[in-house]
DNA sequence: TAATATTGCTATATCGTTTAACCAGTTCAG
DNA sequence: CTGAACTGGTTAAACGATATAGCAATATTA
């Protein structure tokens, strides 16, 4: 009604001192079961929230942790948060999510104004061409800190990614035993590592069987590119028969533009996304795709994050989750 | 290197008072040209980032704000978050996020913790069933605070909302010009206020020409749900022949199910989406829908509250947005 | 019963900033 | 040449909580 109550209007309504209060609310020291039953009605009655910027001053405790994305929208990502959120509240922390849409100096803003926030730690990750000042930044706060989906080089975090190459050389060797040897790589950011490490595995596989990789394109990780960029492909390379794709938004989109020029994905072009989001499973047909689950992935880092909370002096340590190939309909023989 | 810098750290080093420190970093007070590059070298050098908690408790400043929405993955939301992120942080605010999931145990945590970080405002959807206590919260501490998108039935706040009525309306009105009679209003949760709106939309359509609205389906807002809905329609009621929904990705899991069974959406059924997400436009065939830039929405939301920072006596007021009812190919006339 | 331990509460310093009040030196006007 | 007005800084008091030390009163023990 009157301004927000402090724990000094409780303790007047309770007829005690600042000091007690504060004990009965946090359940700390010796107080009476009286007592605590005052306090604790007055702090009802005055709807009392306490000040986390003082108590989190004085006490130096910080249950507040941020996270730095790169693209909340995206549906891989949301569902990294979801997981994240569900575990840190389980351990009475906070979550709240800062959007850098890829920008650098976004990102930069977001990590001044996390650091000034001062919460508990920070889930990151790190832009492309993040300057390694910027990390120092997190360093010299003391900020504990674990990246995750990319390093972008800086490898002296905590780190949650998925094994990239691994994956991409399975979904690679995949297409080849069904008899494609004409396989291009299709989507990501142009200096993505992310992307770097799936060619690197597409590479792997292609040079063991001694097929050429020659063809590798550039498309960012949206729809609209996935369609022009395949419409392009049948054109200018039609001996290609198999694409392995850098995202499952990607791979629709690719698919959808099979699909618009009168082919059906899986027959004449055979498709592996990768993430296997939502859409992969219903899409018509449905998508090959290369799995990680998110929610998971959410879920591990928060738990390394909790780690390295209770733990600040525990070497650095990295955690790369494996992908499993999901065959569904957009992958058959060559039918050459 | 060796713990957080602060304030005492950056003056000492500049062989200056705090206060004076203090003065050149906010750049307020008088201070010579001198004194003040010494300060700034010695900030710099430092890599010192003032204590925002700190800082905002002595000055009573407060430029973060807080959203708390039902669920980040939605692309729709995530355009709202985006437009908002934008606005706001072009005002020197910063917005962090939390996911209440839609569940009221939740969103509970949330909005507490919310008030205990003291953040300048909030940017909330309030969740169904949200008790008028929980919103009492948000009034004693004085928190500026917009709703959107929902209501739930809380007056006494600022909202940016969509015409939601007048757009099933118009939805329908378009069915029935193209003939159409037999028309099922489709999706959405069961008691979602946002949901009773739409409906209400369309039966005054319906009723305005004297066709029986009878036909109203219940399914989350999916895409899965969509599908078995639409599946079971064709099988229960085969003479209904075009439907309005109340979101984007139940309409395309209803077409999705269309052509699983060898029809064409826009043929046999005409359907109507509502949203406009990013995949109605690149699906097959293209959705007709009613449009809501939810970007626009997002930066009319931050304006309104920006505007209640700056006048925290303005009365309360609501801004609805139209929608744009946009023709692709899932309708057409009649062909009984 | 005197010495000691325990209970229940309060006074006070502190966290890292900002800001109002103040002060010593210069400069300026009359 | 004296009082007023700047200039460029400093001192000290907040902000709202928590933690520590201390102090009565009561309980326990020998």
């Amino acid at each position: 009604m009157s301004g927000k109550p402090k724990l000094e209007t409780v303790a007047k309504k309770a007829g005690v001192s600042v000091a007690t209060a504060s004990q009965v609310i946090r359940g700390t020291g010796r107080i009476s079961a009286k007592t605590r039953k005052k306090v604790l009605a007055a702090a009802e009655a005055l709807h009392y929230v306490p000040d986390g910027r003082a108590a989190s001053m004085r006490s130096g405790e910080k249950r507040e942790i941020g996270m730095i994305i790169h693209r909340i929208a995206n549906p891989f990502n949301a569902e990294v948060i979801s997981g994240v959120s569900d575990a840190l509240e389980a351990g009475g922390y906070l979550v709240s999510v800062l959007d850098s849409q890829d920008d650098a100096e976004r990102q930069k803003r977001n990590l001044q104004a996390f650091i000034r926030s001062s919460r508990g730690g920070l889930l990151w990750v790190p832009g492309q061409d993040t300057p390694a000042e910027t990390a120092d930044l997190l360093k010299t706060h003391t900020i504990p800190t674990v990246t995750f989906l990319r390093t972008s080089g800086f490898d002296n975090f905590d780190h949650v990614g998925i094994q990239n190459s691994d994956a991409t050389y399975k979904a690679t060797n995949h297409l080849c035993d069904l008899g494609h040897r004409h396989i291009a790589f299709f989507g990501g950011e142009a200096h993505s590592d992310v992307r770097i490490e799936r060619i690197e595995g597409y590479s792997r596989a292609m040079h063991e069987r001694g097929f050429e990789t020659t063809i590798v394109w550039d498309a960012p990780d949206d729809k609209q590119s996935g369609m022009n960029a395949m419409l392009e492909l049948r054109e200018k390379h039609p001996e290609v028969s198999a694409i392995v794709c850098n995202g499952d938004v990607v791979a629709l989109g690719a698919c959808h533009a099979l699909r618009r020029i009168g082919e059906m994905p899986g027959q004449e072009v055979s498709v592996v996304g990768f993430d296997d989001i939502q859409d992969a499973s219903v899409a018509t047909p449905p998508l090959t795709t290369m799995a990680v689950s998110p929610y998971q992935l959410g879920k591990i880092l928060a738990q390394k994050l909790i780690g390295r909370l209770n733990d600040p002096e525990a070497p650095v340590s990295s955690t790369l989750l494996p992908a499993e190939l999901i065959i569904r309909e957009t992958t058959s023989a060559f039918s050459g």
